[in-house]
DNA sequence: CGGGCCGATGAGAGACCTCTCATCTTGCTC
DNA sequence: GAGCAAGATGAGAGGTCTCTCATCGGCCCG
């Protein structure tokens, strides 16, 4: 249940979706073109597809469209052009199961790819992120650090919620930059360092550790301790 | 499907619910304590429970225990006191499957108990709201009008949302306020003719009428052409 | 130990967003 | 038609959020 295709002729983009799936544990394949796309999902090997409108070759609508008339309920996740609501009543009511408008920000991305793979589909999703004295709710976008409650912006809490997903994990600035910031945030921003800053002053100077030259990393309270 | 039991014992937050349930075809039946709570649940007359925490005679956790503790799935959606993660991590450890905070817009509360009563709780929730040229995309808050895209804020989301799901139907000031600012929001502010007048601007003023001394209503956009 | 990169930090600009308030306009009632 | 109530509107205060920029500090290397 970890099979993806990608379907994406933007070369920087289908490497930071397929990047980013890969570090959440998903196997990603990339394809470029519409012929490509469709013949790819109708082997059955992918579990889930992410289909760009806009491919060379045969345009994401007819690729949704025949995988549909060949009654494949393969779930799709269609990537529609900036700000195009037309692109995406079309894609839906043609059958996708979820979309992405661009340019979005990988972690919503991701949020749509675990709802559609998840084991059962009827279990709630959680709305609680748990680590050591740490707790965030998706919900309110509210933080709690040891009872006391903390409240955060949007990009502060985005940013926390990357850092709750990889606990331990060393993450880059490039990395955070493309989850939390998106694709085409201008890479000499020093924007990370500001809302780790952020986050130390409000959840806990000793919870995001630097790791010179490298980037952050998370680290439960418990270790603190 | 539409059959509510809702246990809160604040009779101003409990005929606030009550009656938007109603007035979006549900039907609620109000309990004020614990062990009412238990019983009527325990009837099987009822198809979801929304849940206060802090009711008399037992309190939610005990209530939503005992309920699961007999095997019964009903599924329960609980409020809990403002800003207490604690209480609602305690009450989705519990078995509840949903939560909100108070205080809470009306909205919120109905996106949970839809997606909750639906017959096919499989089917993708749809993520556009579309009528007669205005299409809102419940995602991206986003808007268009005969194929222009328009940004709307927050508030001016919810609230264009409320009428779009209320077509033609008369909304008064008050049930607008409850709706989209919450119940306890000051009753003598204009601040929903402020908004509907940015919604005009923004929208077109034809689809939102006025209707002297009863409140306002949106009319599908094919009768004004 | 000196230089220099890397990261930390403070300050603040600019862009919303929300809401209030005072004033103007309209339409209803008598 | 006068007077009043209801609604429309403009302006702006106050807040938050995001991001940039300049400066400060400290670690590492030679």
């Amino acid at each position: 249940m970890n099979r993806i295709l990608v379907a994406e002729d933007e070369d920087r983009i289908a490497s930071f979706v397929a990047k980013g799936l890969r570090s959440s544990g998903y196997s990603p394949t990339v394809v470029t073109d519409g012929i490509s796309a469709f013949d790819y999902a109708m082997t059955g090997e992918f579990d889930l597809l992410v289909l760009d409108i806009g491919l060379p070759g045969m345009d994401g609508f007819t690729v949704l469209r025949r995988i549909r008339q060949a009654r494949n309920t393969l779930p799709v996740i269609i990537l529609t052009a900036r700000q195009s609501i037309t692109d995406t009543v079309a894609g839906l009511e043609g059958g996708a199961d979820d979309y992405m408008s661009k340019p979005f920000r990988f972690e919503e991305l991701l949020a749509r790819v675990r709802l559609r793979l998840r084991d059962d589909p009827h279990a709630p999703e959680p709305t609680v992120l748990d680590h050591g004295g740490l707790a965030l709710d998706l919900r309110s976008r509210r933080a709690s650090v040891d009872d006391r409650t903390v409240d955060l912006s949007a990009r502060e809490f985005a940013l926390a919620e990357t850092f709750l997903r990889h606990p331990g994990q060393v993450l880059s600035r490039e990395q955070l930059l493309s989850h939390v910031w998106g694709y085409d945030f201008d890479p000499g921003s020093n924007i990370v360092d500001v809302y780790v800053r952020y986050l130390r002053r409000k959840l806990g100077a000793e919870r995001f550790e630097t790791v010179r030259g490298m980037g952050y990393r998370f680290v439960d309270g418990s270790e603190a301790g």
